[in-house]
DNA sequence: CTGTTAGCGCCTTCAC
DNA sequence: GTGAAGGCGCTAACAG
């Protein structure tokens, strides 16, 4: 004997809702179902009175509106923006970079009243499928790997896609700084007057290996940390310092806990820093607090710099990337919902603090 | 003159992918729909050479598989679990209990591989239209007011309803613990000997008023806040303490520099508390930076709680309610994906550590 | 293992 | 201001 899964509301305004059909509504309210339709698409083009009648029967059948997967079956919109985090997915709500783009993309989406669809992928070949299948009317993809295979996925659906971060790619929007000019300005902040320049990068590839690495940049997949290593390169270039020496640190996650291990690595070598970027404030902070339990001074042993300007660097000092990621996650849920043609890169800033010792002005050109 | 929206890639697998329906890869591999259905329904169910002729075709014609909407309409499930947030959505990323939650459905999101959606609202009365119109298979209910209409709006729609912390309705799945026993455990550990307690409370309902209020039971309209209060109030009834003289401070977001202001007043009363149960660790962090800054110990002047043992509350030895949100969103997601039977209320478990005086074993009973 | 039939619930198109 | 026809792309149910 079977019992019902679930208990219903006895009030027949709720029961069953979900069979009744405009159809239902048309012949109690002795009208076609075009005219049930057009009161909700439409109300303005149908009669006072017919839609007094068709909205009593509505509620005396407890119609509650047309079916969204018929609906986007017949006019090819679903209301809702499809956002890839990749492998990110579980802990993206973590990650202080990741919560304030998901910020900016909920605002827009509330404001719009249209839904966010957070599509799971596993990195495995199931994930071209999964994207393909979600119902939603354009792509938001979280800063990924050069060939990531989900990027054709949904450009082949003839939606909009947005990229973020990176890569570039043809027939995407790409929502990004121009990482490379950044690094460049916050290298010139941070290793001014160093003898031993040093990086904590964000990982090279989807590998994500932690490490020491003599930073090759062939084998960087991620265009956010290519760009940023670049533009490091460039003001290597441009001040003479050889950076086949520059030593780069390699977290394998964007976490201060994850990052421990590969930051004493690198305080704690023969010939330490004496000055470091990090690729986000994240792991700035624990260098920081890496440096303050060996004692040495900030800036004056060891000057650093954080990216992202996020609440608590300006508290503890931190000279900085500023960017707002939270506009960044504003501008690709428009452009996800084809409601802004009006591009622009995001703007970003170099903020000086106590953290370096340098006192130019070091803002991008105009 | 209109120039294209996209500059699609020009390999043809892809290009304008979405007109091909199944039809035509039927047509082109010489077998009718069903069988092009089987091979990405049932593969197995069909024969080795006929799924490479038909996959050949796909590729030939660019298909790329089920459109997600016809699909939907046919088979009635959609492949994602509906999440409402409430007004709260914008800023539910920075609640770190709201976070660990969504944290959890988007672990079991991810295994299951069906995607999220977070459907916007806005408290107007277009609501119950949104939560309706959102293509789904269940919903998930962030904790919410007493008689919010959305739960009977998406109850209507013959899919599970689940909600997190309250209200509980008929007809819908709750997970919540036992706040009101969980309540009356902590306040044992918090006002042992105190003879000034007070709470410092979520808000009572959607108005969100800030204040010092004495807690009027009738006009509290979330769940959690009442329950907890009850709970406190069958501490003072148990242990002869008059319950109308203790303070309730309420908050208006559980956010600490929303709360800062309400903290200073209770703190600056002419008769301040000498024991603070607050109903999130957040809280309980604001108020013990508030003592910090007024030079007052804890636990000795004050003893003060959190709620929920969020990282952080370890380090700061802080005494609290131990629950999992992080489980308590798998557990909303299975429910919302019918594929969890056994239900079982969430555990609670009261941690002692050093903001508080008591050496009593305030376990819950078994 | 493969095919036929019959819609899912709605909205575009075109008539009146 | 309202209605009739037709089909969006797919799959459940049932043959064979």
């Amino acid at each position: 004997m079977e019992s019902p899964r679930y208990i219903y509301v006895v009030d027949m305004t709720f029961a069953g809702a979900s069979r009744v059909t405009m159809a239902d509504v048309a012949r109690v309210a002795g009208v076609s179902v075009m005219t049930v339709s057009y009161c909700y698409n439409q109300p303005g083009r149908v009669a006072t009175r017919t839609r007094n009648a068709v909205a009593q029967a509505a509620q005396s059948l407890g119609y509650l509106g047309p079916d969204p997967a018929a609906r986007s079956l017949r006019n090819g919109r679903t209301g809702s923006v499809g956002v890839v985090l990749g492998e990110h997915l579980v802990y993206a709500f973590d990650d202080p970079q990741a919560r304030q783009f998901l910020t900016g993309v909920a605002a827009v989406c509330r404001h719009r009243g249209v839904g966010m669809t957070l599509i799971p992928t596993t990195t495995d070949e199931r994930d071209g499928a999964r994207v393909r299948a979600a119902a939603v009317d354009g792509f938001i993809i979280w800063t990924t790997v050069d060939s990531d295979p989900i990027i054709p996925a949904a450009l082949s659906l003839d939606k909009p896609v947005v990229v973020h971060g990176g890569p570039d790619v043809q027939g995407t929007h790409l929502v990004a700084i121009d990482d490379r000019a950044a690094a460049r300005a916050i290298s010139a902040a941070v290793f001014d007057g160093a003898k031993r320049p040093a990086v904590v990068s964000f990982p090279l590839n989807a590998a994500r290996e932690s490490g020491l690495t003599p930073p090759d940049l062939a084998e960087i997949t991620f265009p956010v940390t290519r760009n940023r290593l670049l533009g490091v390169h460039d003001y290597c270039a441009a001040t003479g310092i050889d950076s086949t020496k520059l030593v780069v640190a390699v977290t394998s996650r964007n976490e201060r806990a994850t990052s421990r291990d590969i930051i004493d690595t690198l305080l704690d070598l023969p010939d330490p820093p004496d000055a470091v970027m990090a690729m986000s404030d994240e792991l700035a902070f624990e260098v920081a607090a890496a440096l303050k339990k060996r004692d040495l001074s900030i800036p004056y042993d060891v000057s650093i710099s954080g990216w992202d300007d996020s609440p608590g660097a300006e508290a503890a000092g931190l000279t900085t990337v500023r960017q707002s990621l939270f506009e960044q996650g504003q501008q690709c849920a428009r452009l996800a919902l084809s409601d802004d043609n009006m591009w622009q890169q995001p703007a970003w800033q170099v903020v000086l603090r106590q953290t370096t010792r340098t006192k130019l002005d070091l803002q991008p050109a105009p």
